[in-house]
DNA sequence: TAATTTAACTTGCATTTTAAAAGTTAAATG
DNA sequence: CATTTAACTTTTAAAATGCAAGTTAAATTA
């Protein structure tokens, strides 16, 4: 999507303001999925070729790279760039609306309870350990 | 959107997951926009269609709630609700990241300055200015 | 008080995006 | 060597979006 204006939120939706974007995101950070067909089943099942052109957007964005798989050559490997590291705590924050105001889905609670009494050393946390 | 599975971050897209309601929730959060000119107004400048679809289904999802004005019979107030203010902290957290990552953009530094020092009074703060 | 303007929409239609299904290509496996 | 797997691409139909114009009720202006 081309800009739309300067505001720092319009920028990120200009990004990843779709249905799907962020849960390959999501998929990325939370559930080390690393490959087209492991992204592609997840519990959402997106069509490939919205995966395929969602993928390539956010690398060109700069929030993933990928690179080849050296122990099998058909595979791709997606990985997270520090940019798309940084969409953690955006994506914490959904998940603690959720808990909050959709209490009935499927919400990691020791993860809310710890970002509740220790959010800052929860980020780093999590964040460290995708850099790994 | 129906809801496509029972993860929270899911959730939260389902919801707001597309190119304009968090616009939305963002005019009448830092904005003070209330009507619908205002909020046709704003520099992404949607179109009336997709305004008044995303305030009924912002409406019905609970974020938001209408109100007749009382000084002028032709209008209606916009408001946000609790589960509309609680997306606060998502929002935040999409303005550090362009802060960040987008710093050309009108970025507003005295909050993002708050937000790394004082993070969660900063947020008590303007929370409770909305809710008034 | 009649004419005009404003606010909040709705409608119609063209364009774009998405979804679903099937097809392609290269590499790996049996 | 035949089959399967992985990562796509293509096709076509359906849905969403964008633009322009139209509608209705209330307010303002002449």
């Amino acid at each position: 999507m081309t800009k739309r204006s300067d505001c720092p939120i319009s920028n990120v939706l200009d990004i990843v303001g779709d249905k799907w974007s962020l849960l390959i995101i999501r998929d990325l950070m939370f559930f080390a999925k690393h490959s087209y067909s492991e992204l592609q089943n997840s519990e959402e099942k997106m069509a490939t070729n919205i995966l395929s052109s969602r993928l390539e957007k956010l690398e060109k964005q700069g929030l993933i790279k990928k690179l080849p798989d050296e122990k099998d050559k058909r595979k791709k490997v997606y990985q997270l760039t520090e940019p798309g590291i940084d969409l953690m705590p955006t994506l914490l924050e959904m998940i603690l609306w959720s808990a909050k105001h959709a209490p009935d889905l499927n919400i990691p609670t020791q993860l809310v309870e710890r970002a509740q009494s220790d959010r800052a050393a929860l980020l780093e946390e999590l964040m460290a350990n995708i850099r790994q």
